[in-house]
DNA sequence: TGACTTTATAGCACTCAATGCCAAAATGGA
DNA sequence: TCCATTTTGGCATTGAGTGCTATAAAGTCA
């Protein structure tokens, strides 16, 4: 692993593992999140996500149990890593985009651009992104998670659209793309398409068709159309 | 041969609530599962999900608390109700429907069938629907149960368009479906529209267009049938 | 009536996640 | 050295959920 440095290590809910600036006052920190998060993630990978304790991930860094929730604000959280910071840059890419490229192409583009991964990432990706469309307890707390995703997906479309984020339009279009999203992760997550941006590229040119089903027939059945082309 | 009625979905985990077609062996039930469900539901209303414990529940109902958890596996359970039957409902509409009839037509009505509801239980669903789309670890319990209607969806598209239920083409139009839903459900849990059919019914012709900006610019300005303005 | 069977219930003990509180440890600065 | 700051760890507590067992209530059969 050589992830040394991760200096985008903004906290969640917890407030260490800061950066600490300036001059490191106090009691250093015993660990960080990702420390945490990668003892935790080999544990619920060889025995499963319910059967690992808390204590039993405490006591694998070396910290005591309360200590862990001062890092991660719940077990599961720890199988989400920094997933704050790629709302950020969702958001980003969407509101960056230029007015007059199309709604879905925005979108499609944005979501594939945060979903981008390093080579090195992609492995423990594909064990976080298995725990979560698998473990019962990790399906739920994702719902959660994607909550904030849908926000922002809405806050854009009603943007370009017009009408309140709240609306039933703004609201349709980003659950249904998340759904696609969901949908991309799972597939790939499960069999291994290496091809993970892909995959969502796919699913997303799938959503703006509106689900025609001689299209989509084709589409099962030949492959489907590969990104590639422009915009 | 006891257990005839019992085919497929029906049984959450609990055994309890049933039609009883034979003589009645053994000790009476003293409750049932929707009377739990009304007295909970209550407090839930008024005290919040959260600030209502299990106890508070079973002492409500007059029945001790591991006898709470032989009618509903767990707290979150009560709220969904026998959403089991419905769907058996769902699955029953969707492979029912003429193999003429446009895919996402089928899927439209066999949703919007599906949740059609006499007066009498409305006011009772928007207190479901609320809590489920509002409190979080009900929001997050949501992903589970969903997770079944997904599968049924996923069924219905790659039985139309072939290829595997598990791909990616019958995941994405199941996952954005089941968002389409849900927007619709939030919507109108949310706001008064006491239109709840027609909120799915828009919700998935929307889908169905696969969201022209254009489209969804004049749809979301001139009212749609009959949602409230501005909303 | 009195066994016997079946089913539902209550109580108890237990595990585990999560939270609040407080004392102790570690660190830099005055 | 004393002090302020920050992290840590132990302790107690709450609350969900589960397994086990004894008991209560009902029907059946002799």
């Amino acid at each position: 692993m050589a992830d040394v440095d991760t200096e985008g290590t903004e906290g969640v809910g917890a407030p260490a593992a800061r950066p600490s600036a300036d001059v490191a006052r106090g009691r250093r920190p015993s660990t960080t999140r990702e420390h945490i998060a990668r003892k935790a993630l080999d544990l619920f990978d060889r025995r499963g996500f319910d059967a690992t304790t808390v204590d039993e991930i405490a006591s694998a860094v070396g910290i005591s149990r309360r200590t862990f929730f001062r890092y991660y604000d719940s077990k599961r959280d720890v199988v989400w890593g920094e997933f704050d910071a790629e709302m950020v840059r969702l958001r980003d890419q969407l509101m960056g985009a230029p007015r007059d490229e199309p709604m879905m192409d925005v979108l499609r583009r944005a979501v594939v651009a945060t979903n981008r991964f390093g080579a090195g990432e992609l492995d423990e990706l594909r064990i976080r992104m298995g725990l979560i469309s698998t473990v019962p307890a990790l399906v739920a707390h994702s719902a959660v998670r994607y909550t904030e995703w849908c926000d922002v997906v809405a806050d854009f479309v009603a943007r370009r659209v017009g009408g309140s984020p709240e609306g039933l339009g703004p609201q349709t279009v980003a659950r249904a793309a998340l759904g696609a999203a969901m949908a991309a992760f799972a597939c790939w997550a499960r069999h291994d398409s290496d091809d993970l941006t892909g995959e969502v590229d796919r699913a997303f040119r799938l959503l703006a068709t509106g689900f025609d089903e001689n299209r989509l027939g084709r589409w099962v059945t030949s492959d489907p159309p590969s990104s590639s082309s422009g915009a």
